[in-house]
DNA sequence: CTTATTGAGTACTAGAACAGTCCTAAATAC
DNA sequence: GTATTTAGGACTGTTCTAGTACTCAATAAG
């Protein structure tokens, strides 16, 4: 099972790619050759993440995206949100009590500990630590086990 | 966006019902009729629940199935993977290094942090934990908002 | 041994969700 | 005015999910 559909896979890759270089301002089509990933499905991502209000929109020549805040205060469970909707374990989670076995189901408000891991450990991570800056420094201090001289381990 | 399957969230079900009553022997169709679930749907879960080893299965008149462990054993995590297959957050984590973004993408090494954290939210939890035994347990201890007096803070 | 019961395994179908594309309108820079 | 770029839908083909049905194998009871 994945957790996190192919769209808000892509979406947080894009979001990190504008949170990279946060000063300027980049349109669809640059984003989608810098992220290899189809342009028309950049814009449809780059539209849910500016209805979601994390990034804004310049519209007309020239125009393009920027992250509307800084990305250390833009979570990954924001960036889902915005284009897979709110986060919940089952349905019952997201529905409220219209479930038809409310009544007599046991396992229900167990599940909201779940959720609320799941949403936490989501939350607990901001764009600005997925830049391959970040990425980087992480990779300095805690070298994997091939250690730090073949630069790939910085990759994988 | 939902994290369990419906089938997922059957399966939980299915196996706290298991879980309530660990000495007895029950077969799919009383299952079924136990948690309100559709009888071809409760023993398609319960194959699946088998071939995953959380369950013993015996054929024949009177036969049935019950825990193949005791439910403070089995995490839910297991029963999710049994019926969902493997828990990943992304396409990435679960097929490994055949993405073609893998040289340029730099925020695959971080789904595991969620990934691991998603995992663990899962694995911590038991069936021995989902059963209305416990739930009644955990109520006597800590009473909801509208106080002990009615006995529907046990159900809700 | 025969028969009824029950799970095992597989195949199948309808429906929903997803991924991706395309088109028209609105806004902006030159 | 014209080119560029986002906004907002509509649309489509594919994949996945949920649910059902059917046949085979195993077991208990008479």
């Amino acid at each position: 099972m994945i957790i996190l559909s192919k769209l808000a896979d892509y979406g947080v890759i894009v979001a990190t790619q504008l949170a990279a270089e946060p000063e300027r301002q980049t349109n669809a089509a640059t984003l989608a050759e810098q992220t290899r990933l189809p342009r028309a499905t950049v814009a449809k991502l780059l539209k849910a993440l500016a209805h979601g209000g994390l990034v804004t929109a310049s519209r007309g020549a020239a125009g393009g995206y920027r992250l509307a805040r800084p990305a250390a205060a833009i979570s990954i469970a924001e960036v889902v949100a915005a284009i897979d909707g709110a986060i919940g374990v089952t349905q019952c989670s997201i529905h409220g009590p219209d479930c038809t076995r409310t009544d007599f189901c046991s396992t229900k408000p167990h599940w909201k500990r779940i959720n609320d891991a799941v949403g936490t450990a989501l939350a607990g991570m901001t764009l600005a630590e997925m830049t391959p800056a970040a990425l980087f420094a992480q990779w300095m201090k805690l070298p994997p086990k091939s250690g730090p001289k073949d630069g790939q381990g910085a990759v994988q």
